[in-house]
RNA sequence: GGUUCCGUAGCUCAGUUGGAUAGAGCAACAGCCUUCUAAGCUGUGGGUCGAGCGUUCGAAUCGCUCCGGAAUCACCA
């Protein structure tokens, strides 16, 4: 956008110096040329034809003849109908590779941003679901960083509330005191499974007891597993100390089950909080709320918000028995965050389910006079769905986290080894490797997607490495390298060496154009918070090089300083496509 | 029913604030290991951008109306 920026600036002047007019800025449209045209940058004048009043070629000729005349650095132009294709001299992109040879960011307005991501809940191991998620908010905080951000990760972790109690209940019963090591599973899949396992007996009670006659619903309230969970959250909530140990026992399973996943994607958060430390918080913000007329206190004791206004309903905030519900907590938590880490933007990766939620969220906090409510963003994501459809839990199609990174790593390995890539690794590197490639793959695969659209999940294409996939960019990745590792004249590669002298054809401009562009790219994509600009944006770059590649033979170059350009150019590309894996 | 999101090649997906002849990968077919690593490269075929109308010099992109799919509209979380 830099460098747009200052073309539109240079356009505005030609304008007024040719035609006597000023123009706002904002009526300058500069694109990237098409790769079927020649030129770098393409101003459109078909807008400002009403100003000249003289036919768009003739038009876009008098502005390419003044910007020529007076900008020493555009080397040619080519006028097609209204377009005016103009072309920068090649020191001018050599000058600005050079200029952003350490990919850092310039121009940063740093700011404290804390995002959310990943808040399991504490009865269900995490799953594909999960995994979009952890991606999603790993990679964005990644991108914030690097534009020079400052920025908390934070996970909320769902620990209290009757689907915890299920889970706890079942183990009681059943479980004759097993544990996470007598039993050799992860601890999250041990308390899963009892969670499983409530469900199927619970079912079996309500279908008794519609069998006897009773209606579905009253069934489903009468199940006496399900009285006998009601009364554990009871308890758990009025601090029963043997309940609590229980609860605390098997959460620390569950929690060492989480980091081993978190551990496996390589996913960290610098904070977490837990619900049951949570859920009270919000309670005073919403009384205050109501001594200000903010909110309506109702007949029955509950409070409630009138978002009618904003187009949505009135939404309660506090139970009419005083108790707090879902978005209480969450007006407690994000007053707190925001002095806490003087946030100021709060992120919270939450799926598409919850675009409501947040919505009410905001609105409500706006209502309480918070005038920061709108640093607030969801960036909500939609669902991974399966070849057979949605991953349904009492279908058994959810795909297990777990299951799914350690397919990835058998799949790596086995393809690498057919294509003699291990050949004389060592176990570790080959550990290594395949843990590289195979979350390569699936990190990829899932990145490259919109955030916003629910996209498929097709096991066997996301295990694929040909083509549009993480191993493809890890590749070419490790070949650059390798080049540069073999090219021991490094150190005469200076941008000094590599003036208008040489000429650049086609796709090494092009390199040197995306890797110029690069940065604007990740600025603009931590705007959008959308990793999967930058994901595409990668792909299309490393598939120019490995044409690159493929054309040019650096060993039987011709003259050193095509050579040094080559390696140049290949060590700028590697950077590029290093800051973008991380 | 209200609100929000999605619909682009057989399949999975890109497509920058409206721009030029709509792009990749997979799958299919035909070539390429004298090159820096073939996890690659080249070529061929494949499209009514869900449909229609409108806005204008110009629409996959913006607006409206339909059609199809998803999510949501709890004193659940």
């Amino acid at each position: 956008m830099i460098i747009e920026n200052y073309i539109c600036g240079e356009f505005c002047k030609t304008i007024t110096n040719l035609y006597s007019q000023s123009i706002d800025i904002k009526q300058v449209q500069v694109q990237k040329t098409k790769k079927e045209f020649n030129g770098d940058f393409t101003i459109n004048v078909f807008p400002f034809l009403k100003i000249s009043k003289k036919s768009p070629e003739q038009t876009a000729t008098e502005i390419g003849n003044y910007l020529k005349e007076n900008i020493s650095e555009i080397s040619s132009f080519e006028v097609i109908k209204g377009f005016l294709n103009i072309t920068f001299s090649n020191s001018f992109w050599l000058n600005k590779l050079n200029k952003h040879s350490d990919n850092v960011i310039e121009n940063n307005k740093s700011q404290n941003i804390l995002i959310e991501y990943s808040s399991p809940n504490t009865n269900k191991p995490l799953h594909l679901g999960h995994i979009r998620n952890n991606l999603i908010g790993h990679s964005l905080s990644e991108i914030l960083k690097a534009n020079g951000n400052n920025v908390t990760k934070v996970n909320l972790v769902n620990d209290r509330g009757i689907h915890i109690c299920k889970s706890m209940l079942a183990w009681q019963k059943w479980g004759n005191g097993i544990t996470p090591e007598k039993a050799n599973k992860k601890g999250d899949k041990l308390v899963g499974d009892f969670y499983v396992l409530f469900d199927k007996e619970y079912k079996k009670q309500v279908a008794e007891l519609i069998s006897n006659g009773k209606l579905k619903e009253e069934a489903e309230k009468k199940a006496e597993l399900i009285i006998e969970a009601r009364e554990m959250l009871r308890k758990w909530e009025a601090g029963d100390t043997e309940i609590y140990k229980l609860w605390e026992t098997m959460n620390s399973w569950v929690y060492k089950g989480f980091e081993q996943t978190y551990n496996l994607l390589g996913i960290t958060f610098d904070k977490t909080y837990y619900e049951s430390q949570t859920y009270g918080l919000g309670k005073d913000e919403i009384i205050k709320g109501v001594a200000t007329g903010a909110l309506i206190k109702k007949e029955d004791h509950s409070i409630c918000a009138d978002l009618t206004s904003d187009g949505l309903d009135e939404k309660v905030l506090l139970r009419s028995d005083g108790t707090s519900v879902y978005i209480t907590q969450d007006i407690g938590t994000a007053i707190m965050r925001k002095k806490e880490f003087n946030a100021n933007k709060m992120i919270y990766i939450v799926g598409n389910e919850q675009i409501y939620h947040f919505q009410a969220l905001k609105l409500v906090l706006k209502k309480l006079g918070y005038n920061w409510y709108d640093t607030i963003s969801h960036l909500s994501y939609g669902m991974v769905e399966l070849p057979e459809g949605k991953m349904k839990s009492r279908e058994g199609t959810v795909v297990d986290a777990d299951d799914l990174i350690q397919e990835m790593f058998d799949t790596a390995k086995t393809i690498s080894s057919e294509l003699g890539k291990l050949d004389g690794l060592t176990e570790k590197e080959i550990e290594q490797i395949i843990k590289i490639v195979g979350l390569g793959a699936l990190k990829y695969f899932i990145l490259k997607v919109d955030p916003k659209k629910n996209m498929l999940f097709n096991p066997t294409e996301s295990i694929d490495f040909n083509g549009n996939t993480g191993p493809f960019i890890q590749y070419t990745y490790a070949r650059i390298k390798s080049v540069l590792r073999k090219a021991n004249e490094l150190n005469i590669i200076t941008p000094e060496k590599i003036n208008d002298k040489i000429e650049l054809n086609e796709i090494e401009k092009s390199i040197i154009k995306q890797i110029v562009n690069y940065n604007n790219i990740v600025n603009d994509a931590a705007n959008e918070l959308n990793p999967s600009i930058i994901a595409n944006y990668i792909y299309s770059l490393v598939k120019d090089y490995n044409q690159f590649y493929h054309d040019y033979s650096i060993l039987k170059e011709e003259n050193i300083e095509k050579r040094n350009l080559r390696l140049f150019i290949s060590k700028h590309t590697a950077s590029a496509i290093k800051n973008s894996m991380n």
